[in-house]
DNA sequence: ATTCTTATTGCAAAAACTTGCAATAAGAAA
DNA sequence: TTTCTTATTGCAAGTTTTTGCAATAAGAAT
């Protein structure tokens, strides 16, 4: 339940939900696999590990860790990605042309939010943000034709 | 098929797609809408029209408008909600607490997008994204609990 | 240890969305 | 106008995600 530097059974408990093998096990599955994985992929895996878990209760429990800001999650194309919430928050850049994935550091994105705030008075909490556009290669490309 | 100020019947006919009867009414109701509609509302409007018309249609045709640019979608919660894009880009910011939705203006986004081109040569090119965060209202209630 | 409360689960059914395919109809060409 | 090409549609089946509900089991209280 001590993954990374989080411990992942406190900050449910202290919240006044439960830890259950279930859970467990989807957090362990999502840590494993490193990054961006989709539903189905996570019910595999847990599933390999403990098959009488139900694919209701992993969409359940996304939903669970993302509101509790455990994981995060993105939508590309029309998939579905999860993956742990980090240290520190991280987006994403993909190319709408060939989908290459690049990272942006949150301090670009927080120098918005900061901008945000002052003008609007709205705090903006978002620990990962998507945005798409054109790699510059397919930039290249895609000008002359 | 001449709404607000384009043309969207030779938008779609000068990239080689066609312009049918079921995609003009899809464009003509989300057009009167307005704000934010569900797949579900804009099938009700449209079969009130056009009884025929099939539900697979609507989603097609809200993916291909998405992708020509001229309808911008958003997630918010678990719905997916579809609009008409308008002259200028505009994007939101959606309240965790109240789900109140404010605009904020593309200045700022071009200000981030601009600075993402320069430091990792990728043109971001979105016309309508949703940042979460608390309002100024529901900021000072969560703060005293 | 045992009892108690109720959050969480599995299951089955429902709802939401996607896809393959043959029939249709836009719109270009004749 | 008529013919021709093929993008688009409706339909039915498939896949993905959500939901209601009774059974289960975390974890607090005794
Ligand atoms: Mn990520
Ligand atoms: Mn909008
Ligand atoms: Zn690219
Ligand atoms: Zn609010």
């Amino acid at each position: 339940m001590t993954h990374n530097t989080k411990d992942y059974g406190n900050l449910m408990r202290e919240r006044g939900f439960r830890v259950t093998p279930q859970r467990q096990l989807i957090l362990d599955v999502i840590c494993a696999s490193g990054n961006h994985t989709t539903p189905e992929a996570i019910y595999k895996r847990v599933q390999a590990k403990f098959p009488s878990v139900n694919l209701a209760t992993i969409y359940r429990n996304l939903d669970f860790l993302c509101e509790l800001r455990l994981v995060v999650a993105t939508q590309i194309g029309r998939k579905m990605y999860y993956e742990i919430a980090g240290e520190s928050p991280h987006h994403h850049l993909v190319c709408r042309n060939c989908n290459k994935i690049e990272q942006i550091d949150h301090t670009n994105m927080k120098t918005l939010f900061n901008k945000v705030e002052r003008e609007q008075d709205f705090t903006v909490d978002m620990d990962h943000i998507t945005l798409f556009g054109l790699c510059a290669k397919c930039r290249q490309k895609t000008r002359r034709v």
